[in-house]
DNA sequence: ACATATCCATACATACATGAATGTAAAAAG
DNA sequence: CTTTTTACATTCATGTATGTATGGATATGT
């Protein structure tokens, strides 16, 4: 094949990049050769050995694209001098409305439930990264909440978060075994808003 | 080869069950092969095609050897006149420790992290299957709850249900990213407790 | 005691997947 | 305009997993 300009050069990267999201969403990582990706792009191996250097630094490059930490998501609300509280639900339904936008629903569904380690690539550890991050951010907030009298007596900021990051992991976990049964942002919304309640102090309107 | 007997047959299967789950939980599922896992347990593939199919068939196997609904956990306890919110203690508390037990450590570990579809298995489906067992569980439980009015006004005993689930699989994806960094039951129990005093209507001692 | 079914090892055919080597035509650099 | 680099395609050598067929020794049923 004749060489391509630098911007077309890069439209086929992208292009692997998206044949890899669809076959490793369709047949699993361990299951999809680079063979298999190359052809979906309408391309061969050749191709995917030039941009990339091998399986797992495909791998790399697709979750690349759509890795966002949870302080990146609560920036993106604009909730500049909202209350704790409402800060972290902000954060919650921005997590939410991304994660039903198709590409990160593809992506995080392969990180989670498509593939195994393989390689230098052990999605356990990105899986662990990312809730960590998410853990620490929560924290902050519900220490703020805490030195705010926020939060209702008796709850520990500590037990809150770990608890609000359980239940972020937990409707997170169950919705993306079948992203197609119902609405992780509505159903989602109802149960952060209702934990929000009852940890903070006045539940009454 | 020569023939064995009943029970050294049943042995030699068991031994290769152990061996699948070892290796498996080392390796992944789909970078192990049955040859490993035959020299793991001193066999040869021979033995694994005689007591099973296939690789999907012998993972089936070491999944059957673990598996309990979340009621045969309540029913363990003997917890059969509590009322509904503590019988739901007891039962995450059942559930904990069981996971803390090396076995069912390995196996799950393998089901959650370190396998993606493969033949005919599918463990989405199969966490699918286990968790609508336990969130059917919770469900009666709460619902019971609600008619005895000890949840507190205001909450729907459906999204005390959906709440306490997240936090379940929650608590669980976390810890199982990382076993040997803490006891879930003890750190487990702590939220659970938590959560049951902020959704019982006398939280006052 | 005999025949047979059982339990497992060995051998082989088939099928991919990987990585590297090589080819090549056009874009970019000079 | 020439040279070099780029961006792929093609081919091949190697390794490895699977499934199956077959062999052999012994438990077990009768």
């Amino acid at each position: 094949m004749a060489r391509r300009t630098k911007a077309e050069a890069e439209a086929t990267r992208e292009a692997l990049l998206d044949a890899a999201e669809e076959v490793f969403f369709d047949n699993g990582v361990a299951r999809t050769s680079l063979e298999q990706i190359a052809r979906h792009a309408g391309l061969t191996r050749g191709a995917v050995y030039w941009h990339f250097h091998n399986k797992a630094d495909l791998f790399r490059a697709m979750l690349d694209r759509v890795r966002m930490p949870f302080e990146a998501l609560v920036a993106e609300t604009g909730a500049t001098d909202a209350s704790p509280l409402e800060t972290v639900r902000l954060g919650y339904q921005q997590s939410f409305l991304r994660m039903e936008q198709p590409r990160h629903r593809r992506v995080l569904a392969i990180l989670i439930h498509r593939c195994e380690f393989f390689g230098d690539i052990d999605p356990c550890a990105i899986q662990a990264e990312m809730a960590g991050e998410c853990l620490d951010a929560l924290g902050s907030y519900f220490a703020d909440a805490h030195r705010l009298g926020l939060l209702k007596e008796g709850v520990a900021p500590e037990v809150a978060t770990r608890l609000m990051q359980a239940i972020l992991s937990g409707i997170f976990h169950d919705w993306l075994r079948d992203p197609d049964a119902y609405s992780i942002h509505e159903r989602g919304m109802v149960l952060v808003e209702a934990q929000l309640a009852l940890l903070s102090r006045h539940e009454a309107a």
